[in-house]
DNA sequence: TCCTTTCTGTAATATTTATTACAAAATACA
DNA sequence: TGTATTTTGTAATAAATATTACAGAAAGGA
């Protein structure tokens, strides 16, 4: 039909997504995400329609890499404890690798800056509620196979996980090295009985 | 020797630790803040300098209010599962209180925004530092009086006590009844041996 | 009472904020 | 080649931002 885009609208969200992961939503400008996208004012709101869509934008983003990428080891053919160690230690080394943005930009929406918005809301709580789902979902299987004692409380173990999960996005932020979250995790699992 | 204050100066405190404690630093406004603390800008850069050397007098404020009556729980003459669980409860509670003020004040500064920051982060990692040494001093203490038995690793226990408290302040902002946290923290305790 | 000190109200500052307006440039198809 | 469509650059907007300037008000001590 006509003109085609100047940016690319890959690198764009992408690197809009590293922008407000590390940043938040409201710390985070138009001005430095446009100039991050490589782009101006015109292509920004023609395309983004505003900077909170866009935020939801990098969102989806993030899940459908990031996420979806860790949620793939939970579904590997080994065994439950092998599988949930696996998946904490590749979130773990996601956190060190040299000149990764640390954190989870999910854990990052459990504040009163995004839940207190009613459509950031939304999706954030929507998505954890899946993911927690997902989570119980891995164990009841491995349960039902036999994997897991009959009295083993899923429920509360997967929310266990949960819970760490979100500490250790927290706390790799003061760690300097991986080893003393690995070792913990692992220790933790262990207890768990997994 | 002159004119005194005409706001109230620790009702003040306390109003201005409150919003950066939900808000955060960047997000809070200066103007917000006056209107809270009930002051202009005269009395506010008068007072207090600047925002930023107010959020740390908020951050000093909150750790000498909610951080130091939850260290004297652990502090008790209770047994070490005792006064862990107790510790937890206590923190549970507190997000669940009517008109509470969720999260940690501390735990929200296990951000970009503040560990980026120079004068801010030496105060926070100083802090947690602290933190995580009483934590473990308290384990060290159950074991010297045979409490624990010789083999337990304080180091590893006290590090994942602080990543399930990082997580538990994190959670919280989703779950509706403070019960589920509470359980499963119950729970982490029981596996951890305490 | 007056004088010094400190606090306060009002206004001004200069940046930064997100978003919109509009005309020029680029492309696709007739 | 021309025309319709969409993208882009530049500028303008209006509101919010943190901080400063300054004159007037309050109070204690002389």
């Amino acid at each position: 039909m006509s003109r085609g885009l100047e940016f690319n609208a890959e690198k764009a969200l992408n690197a809009a997504t590293k922008i407000f992961w590390t940043q938040g939503y409201k710390k985070t400008s138009v001005q430095s995400l446009m100039k991050a996208m490589k782009l101006g004012e015109s292509s920004f709101y023609n395309t983004y329609k505003s900077k909170k869509n866009l935020y939801l934008l990098c969102l989806e983003n993030y899940n459908s890499d990031v996420t979806a990428r860790r949620l793939e080891i939970l579904q590997s053919n080994e065994s439950i404890g092998k599988k949930i160690r696996n998946f904490f230690d590749s979130a773990i080394e996601d956190q060190y690798r040299p000149g990764a943005t640390k954190g989870c930009m999910m854990t990052n929406c459990l504040s009163y800056e995004v839940l207190n918005d009613k459509d950031l809301s939304k999706y954030v709580e929507d998505e954890f509620f899946i993911f927690k789902r997902f989570l119980k979902g891995i164990l009841d299987q491995a349960k039902k196979e036999g994997e897991l004692s009959k009295d083993f409380d899923t429920l509360v173990v997967s929310n266990l996980l949960f819970t760490h999960l979100q500490g250790v996005f927290k706390v790799a932020l003061l760690q300097k090295d991986s080893q003393t979250l690995k070792k913990q995790t692992h220790a933790f699992i262990q207890h768990l009985g997994l």
